[in-house]
DNA sequence: ATGGGTACGCTATAACATAACGTCACGCGC
DNA sequence: GCGCGTGACGTTATGTTATAGCGTACCCAT
């Protein structure tokens, strides 16, 4: 059974933070000549409103709630353009998707902290770990293109509730 | 498609690097007092012989060839004990698996060097790249379990073909 | 023999992802 | 205006990964 996450409440994004951050969004995208459709920002809302990542066919109902319509492809094509523009990121390990916490950089490298308790997702930008990374990959004559860092455990908020 | 892998050719495993292999699982698991049986044998077996990382279905049929049965949760619960026994590793990024170089190690962490060129993993254990993490997991007072480290790219032999 | 534990068989389904092809609207050069 | 290329989207179908839920065979210690 696919959970079910956040079914936007009708006073969804009390403080317009959410509108923000699409806003800033749109601004980009349109900075770099690219278009944010109604599908790509619905998804990106949606992705944005949740605040555990978010599987593809959960967006797809949510997509499907909104506008009435969509496929897998629908959702599958929205997701490849917001994680090129470096919007969003893919969590690997769960197989889904958050938002990106500095939707002005473009694809960015990003660790994330998984807790199992909580299920939340917290992004990272370590200077060090991908210093050291690069260096071991170096020295194996490798050269990365893209680096997945994601640390499963339980979140400070979750241990003092144990 | 499900690709294609090594499909065992009679004369596999020429110089018995293979067998060895396995005898040493078995030895481990021996010590460990739990038990290899066939068919986690065979699973352990055609992974360690496919010299790519290996999904779960092509494992199912590679089962079936050798044994005319097998179902999913047979392959994913010899899959789950492998694992827990650190005989084999998990490549998120690939859903896929791959042998443990160092079958001894009970649940050592371990990065992956992923070749999109030519679709081999190298696996290392880098203690500068583990140091790193968990420094800077402990500032954000998280508890890590298991950490996952990815890196795509292209690997030293095929950047010299190109 | 009985009861507990481990492993396995089996059906079904959830969940994730993409192939392949068609349609439509828009902007551009002519 | 006209033709054309391109990008976005619709649609069908399928491929791939993973687990739930239940039953049963077997070993073995009591």
């Amino acid at each position: 059974m696919r959970p079910e996450i956040a079914q936007a409440a009708p006073d969804a994004d009390p403080t317009g933070a959410l509108s923000a951050r699409v806003a800033r969004a749109e601004a980009a995208c349109a900075r770099r000549g690219v278009r944010l459709t109604a599908i790509r920002r619905d998804v990106l809302r949606l992705i944005l409103q949740a605040d555990e990542p978010i599987g593809a066919y959960a967006l797809l109902d949510g997509l499907r709630a909104l506008t009435g319509s969509g496929k897998p492809p629908t959702v599958y094509r929205a997701l490849d353009f917001l994680l090129a523009q470096g919007l969003i990121h893919r969590v690997e390990r769960l197989n889904a998707f958050v938002g990106c916490h500095d939707e002005a950089v473009h694809q960015h490298a990003a660790q994330f902290l998984i807790c199992h308790d909580c299920g939340r997702v917290a992004e990272l930008e370590d200077a060090a770990v991908e210093a050291a990374i690069g260096a071991v990959a170096r020295t194996q004559g490798f050269a990365p293109a893209r680096v997945t860092v994601e640390v499963d455990g339980v979140c400070g908020a979750c241990q003092d509730k144990s």
